[in-house]
DNA sequence: GTTAGCACTCTAGCCACAGGAGTGCTAATG
DNA sequence: CATTAGCACTCCTGTGGCTAGAGTGCTAAC
């Protein structure tokens, strides 16, 4: 793998990133001046493609990168655009807002990252599992129904309405949520459902009921629920490598099942690097074997909690994308300092 | 438009919808048993033409509906199925659920909907401009950010992440939350933003500053805010009017622009009938000019408050669609009622 | 009024064909 | 010996002509 193939590679790569058209000899000699003649061009092609770096799609065309191709490319090759002080800004700016619930922050970061990328964007909530319980305020909504609002000391929120039990009223409920997280609070989520204790002692048997079931939805809270947020899904329609809409059925239903969504992004491995991608065939999942994946993580308080990524066709705007992750991700991550 | 006509209009715009094909005057003598042969048929598919019922794609095709052969199908020869008491059983299992806030029912029936039509649907939550303030709870996130919980009296719920004023301590904030609360309790959300009274008569005056933050925060509530749920938008997929990329662009694009759908719901008529369909270029947006979408309404408290609905294919499954709003909005009128 | 028959029209699919792009190989070149 | 010009070859793509088939409208008979 010597400079000039190499170089050839990076530039057939290139072309092919913005034209989505087989890449030919010819072409590369005449459009960029690599200084050789397209003959060489097809010698160092054809050794490229043995190497298995291209394909070609049929005889007579250029060639095409393979997965291996765009592996080599995203180690070793791609030109990483210099970084505008404007685009840090423009981030900043977005995170700088009043409103400072992670939810919140998850939605926005999602919906910046598809705009700044054009390629739909998926983003990872922290679980809440890991986090430890803060607060639990009661409330009333209505005669019969009740407000939960339970909060987590890394600041995730999740309110559920309850019917009021029928033999006790909004003060006792009241009482016993206050009592319950003097009891908890503190304890990682994933702990209470472990804990069926009942330091009450109380001899009211339906605070019993009431004390279990407070167990009962904070053990299940959210573990069911969406942790993935998916936005500018349509962006992909723009690509002409989904001009197919049964393609575009397949990469759609994949990234709307938010388990495997979730699986994938966690299977990257979150030590080795800040940004990981993930090309064709080397995801496990053959719904998206002709899409790419770039993934970033993360961090509340010093741990990485979840992972922005986005997805798009193989012949993907690595360079842009990976930049854009790696400053959005970080941003996120001082954002989420409460700074 | 005597019987016959009615009938094999009937008929055609029936097949249409499952074959999706142009239905010649052969397939409706042969298929159907009109006790008629082609040569009658076809005087009287010249003569619906020619009324504007219907329409021939090219000459030696057969004929499609026109919008104005499915309005009079809509409205007039459509045949509603019987409603089983499993669907409808169904729909009641769904809202039966311990859960109460009315967020949840919205994504419930916007997911419930699509998965029984097989189409997109669309469902608009109640404003929130309309309802009264019930309640607000302020709760401490960490050092310096609080988490306000406000309710209207309807049910719904609102949570926002807010800093803690750098003079102020989570008591003080908490207590004024609970004199704003009573101040305003009742009072319809609409009507809060012109209130800039202060009825503290604090003379401390970091307490005005956080009385009128708060004021701000509640009249700007929602208002900006995503009260359109769609869901199961990949269904559009399935059917061959949209094989073509640009027009699912088109449709899906339309249903993210949430003030837009809202729009085009509202103008609904909402008293004269309980479900009403929009065929064609029937819709003041173009972007929607070959779908149809039908909408029902549901009740909060006696009052219509949001609607329910499907958009897809003018080639629609009229009456099955209908006949499911119809039930999905009744159970879930009865199920707001917190029975 | 209904229907059989028939000429007519239009499309979709198929085939053959030419043009073009790109390759691989060979032989010449510095 | 690496590089390159030249050339034959391959394969796709687009075009035009053609046919089969579906469906119509009209006319004449019932």
């Amino acid at each position: 793998m010597d400079a000039r193939k190499r170089r050839i590679l990076g530039t057939l790569i290139d072309d092919y990133i913005v034209s989505a058209e087989p890449v030919g000899s010819r072409t590369l000699a005449k459009k960029y001046g690599l200084g050789i003649s397209s003959a060489t061009i097809r010698n160092e092609m054809a050794d490229l493609e043995e190497l298995g770096f291209l394909e070609q799609p049929h005889t007579s065309a250029g060639r095409i990168p393979s997965d291996r191709g765009y592996r080599y490319y995203v180690d070793e090759l791609m030109q990483r655009p210099q970084v505008g002080s404007d685009t840090v800004n423009r981030v900043r700016m977005a995170f700088a807002a009043p409103v400072r619930e992670i939810a919140w922050f998850i939605h926005q970061t999602a919906q910046m990252v598809s705009d700044m990328t054009a390629y739909p964007s998926v983003v990872v909530a922290p679980p809440v599992n890991d986090a430890r319980l803060g607060d639990i305020r009661v409330m009333q909504l209505n005669a019969g129904t009740l407000l939960l609002v339970v909060a987590t000391d890394s600041g995730m929120v999740e309110n559920r309405a309850v019917p009021l039990p029928e033999d006790m009223n909004f003060e006792q409920v009241a009482w016993l949520a206050t009592e319950f997280a003097r009891e908890f609070r503190g304890m990682p989520i994933k702990e209470l459902k472990d804990r069926i204790l009942d330091p009450l002692a109380s001899d009211e048997e339906r605070y019993h009921g009431l004390w279990e079931s407070l167990l009962a939805w904070m053990s299940d809270w959210r573990t069911n629920d969406d942790r993935v947020t998916l936005a500018g899904s349509l962006n992909i329609l723009r690509y002409p490598e989904f001009r197919d809409v049964g393609k575009v059925e397949r990469v759609l239903g994949f990234l709307e099942r938010e388990q495997a969504v979730e699986q994938l992004l966690q299977g990257t491995s979150p030590l080795s690097e800040q940004v990981h991608v993930i090309i064709g065939q080397e995801s496990p999942f053959d719904a998206i074997w002709d899409c790419s994946v770039v993934t970033a993580t993360y961090q509340l308080r010093g741990h990485i909690v979840g992972q922005v990524s986005v997805i798009g066709p193989k012949r993907m705007q690595y360079a842009h994308v990976v930049t854009t992750l790696e400053i959005v991700s970080e941003e996120l991550s001082r954002a989420l300092k409460w700074a």
